[in-house]
RNA sequence: GGCGGAUUAGUGUAGUGGCCUAGCACGCGACCCUCUCACGGUUGAGACUCGAGUUCGACUCUCGGAUCCGCUACCA
């Protein structure tokens, strides 16, 4: 087993946008795969025909490839096991699903909704297991000819798994190690709905991760006391030397309050919880998505593996690629991480500013002018990105932070004013008026130095006058040294504003 | 309620019995840089859930309490 190719599958159901806890799942199963030179495949389990929601599967793909995540076959891509959407694959389950049945591991169930209503509202912890089962019209309690009978005449039944009871079952997980449960506790769960015939879950989830040569699970945590289920399943499948492993991850938590991440928790708070915006079908409801919101791919991978998983090394910025060299479920912690927004936004602002100012001109900032109607050659757009760009956290505050270029301010902060413009500051500006006037070449070293050397000749205070100034051309005491900003403007255009503020600052 | 899992600063985590006066990062504060805001650098406050054991010695092991999370569907 230990010499099978690692092979390892990420299996959604399309019941709405992805979840950027579903993301990370899929995030830890790729680095591992790639990590151990093992391929993954994306599987859609569509076995819910009433949560299936249309559009959903397509989302799910699109997220993965905008985010960098690339599946070796499955859904979208095809390969040596398809269909890989469970919808698409009713026949190979009902084969299974009768080899159960066969070797007695499964039975017929006629229990109604009503009934089993009834039986849960007579009995406290009801489940319907070993001790219950004799209870339930079923084919353990029905004689051979009813239950053909109810067959033949179409009623709706259901495959039950018969859990044999009083066995300790372990499941080898490899984030929590051994985790021993009685069988007592499980019920005997369904696996097949004659209704819609499809298996739910647990059937069809075990059955194409053995087709399918699944070797490792990677899943969330919801899915740890199902676990035994599981193995319960590949054992009356015969197929116990061949299954996977396991590894449950811990979830994803709300960044305040009890419970785990949810939809409502980025509308309440502001902040994105799907990968891509998402409209909803059937409600028109809209949810933002971190690429509308300008986050970058590699951020955003780069903030969610390291929710939940550490390399031990003192740094947090990390590629794709080191994480895959990286990874290892030694270091996936064991307790759910909250969600820290603060942190992907930090994330987001460290790739941008490590972003080369071409890519960020070219990517960004050009079509962002462009689509203002703002005229600009390429050379000037560099320069000015090169000078805002260690303050931004999107792309969109490119904009907010260089707007005065191209914008006259049409007033003028009101607290950078209170703290830095002084009674002498009309003055000063009308007397540095008569300084720029004459100067020929406005290029930043030149004007500084002209500047820098009448400040000095006359005493003045350096701190007072460049303040005042930079009000007068920026609208606020903020931005890039003064005359980096004064050099790309040009020399009109900074006279002309140090003379409208004079005009309006009282 | 039952069953399972978890528990290091506000948050994400490092730590695998002595190296811990518990490290790093985000956030928050200060200082330096400086014409401002950022960036960068330095730095401050801030944590081992509690109680018993085991041990020469426990954040690290065991048991119990507390708290949190998950599951408990003809959903995944």
């Amino acid at each position: 087993m230990s010499d099978r190719k690692v092979r390892v599958r990420f299996a959604p159901s399309p019941t709405g946008a992805l979840h950027i806890g579903g993301v990370r799942t899929a995030l830890y199963n790729y680095l591992f795969a790639k990590k151990n030179g093992g391929e993954i495949l994306l599987r859609i389990e569509d076995t819910d025909s009433n949560r299936f929601v249309p559009g959903a599967e397509d989302y799910i793909i699109e997220s993965f490839k905008w985010l960098g995540i690339k599946f070796d076959e499955g859904v979208g891509i095809g390969g040596p096991h398809a269909p890989y959407r469970q919808s698409e694959r009713r026949e190979i389950y009902k084969k299974y699903v009768q080899q159960l049945l066969d070797s007695g591991h499964a039975y017929y169930a006629f229990d109604t909704p009503e009934e089993l209503e009834a039986m849960r509202a007579a009995t406290p912890n009801f489940q319907y297991d070993a001790r219950t089962r004799q209870q339930g019209k079923n084919s353990l309690t029905l004689s051979k000819e009813e239950v053909d009978q109810r067959i033949a005449a179409g009623e709706k039944y259901v495959v039950r798994i018969k859990v044999e009871p009083d066995e300790n079952i372990e499941v080898d997980d490899l984030v929590r190690g051994k985790v021993v449960i009685n069988s007592n506790i499980l019920d005997d769960k369904v696996l097949y709905k004659a209704a819609d015939e499809l298996p739910t879950y647990h059937l069809a989830n075990i059955v194409d991760d053995h087709l399918m040569e699944i070797t490792h699970v990677i899943r969330g945590e919801e899915w740890l006391p199902s676990a035994p289920l599981h193995v319960l399943l590949y054992r009356y499948f015969g197929w116990a030397d061949t299954m996977p492993q396991f590894a449950h991850l811990p979830l994803l938590l709300k960044p305040e309050g009890n419970g785990k991440l949810s939809k409502r928790d980025g509308d309440r708070l502001g902040f994105p919880v799907f990968p891509l915006r998402w409209v909803d079908p059937k409600t028109g409801d809209v949810s933002s998505g971190y690429r509308e919101a300008g986050y970058l791919p590699e951020a955003i991978i780069n903030f969610l593996a390291l929710l939940g998983w550490n390399p031990g090394l003192d740094r947090d910025l990390f590629t794709m690629q080191e994480m895959i060299d990286l990874f290892s479920f030694e270091h996936v912690s064991k307790s759910g991480a909250r969600f820290d927004y603060e942190k992907a936004k930090w994330y987001n602002h460290e790739y941008l500013i490590n972003m080369q100012d071409e890519e960020l001109t070219d990517q960004y900032y050009l079509p962002m002018l462009q689509q203002k109607g703002i005229a600009c050659d390429r050379d000037k757009a560099l320069k000015i990105v090169a000078l805002v760009k260690s303050r931004i956290n999107f792309p969109a505050d490119l904009w907010e932070q260089s707007s005065f270029f191209f914008e006259r301010p049409t007033s003028y902060d009101e607290k950078s004013l209170k703290k830095r413009w002084k009674p002498e500051s009309p003055a000063l500006l009308t007397e540095l008026v008569e300084v720029l006037a004459p100067i020929s070449n406005f290029d930043i070293e030149g004007t500084e130095k002209i500047v820098m050397d009448w400040i000095e000749a006359k005493g003045y205070n350096t701190g007072t006058v460049m303040n005042s100034f930079r009000i007068t051309i920026v609208g606020a005491a903020k931005g890039p040294q003064m005359f980096d900003v004064t050099a790309i403007l040009g020399k009109e255009e900074t006279i002309a504003r140090v003379k409208a503020a004079l005009a309006v600052i009282k």
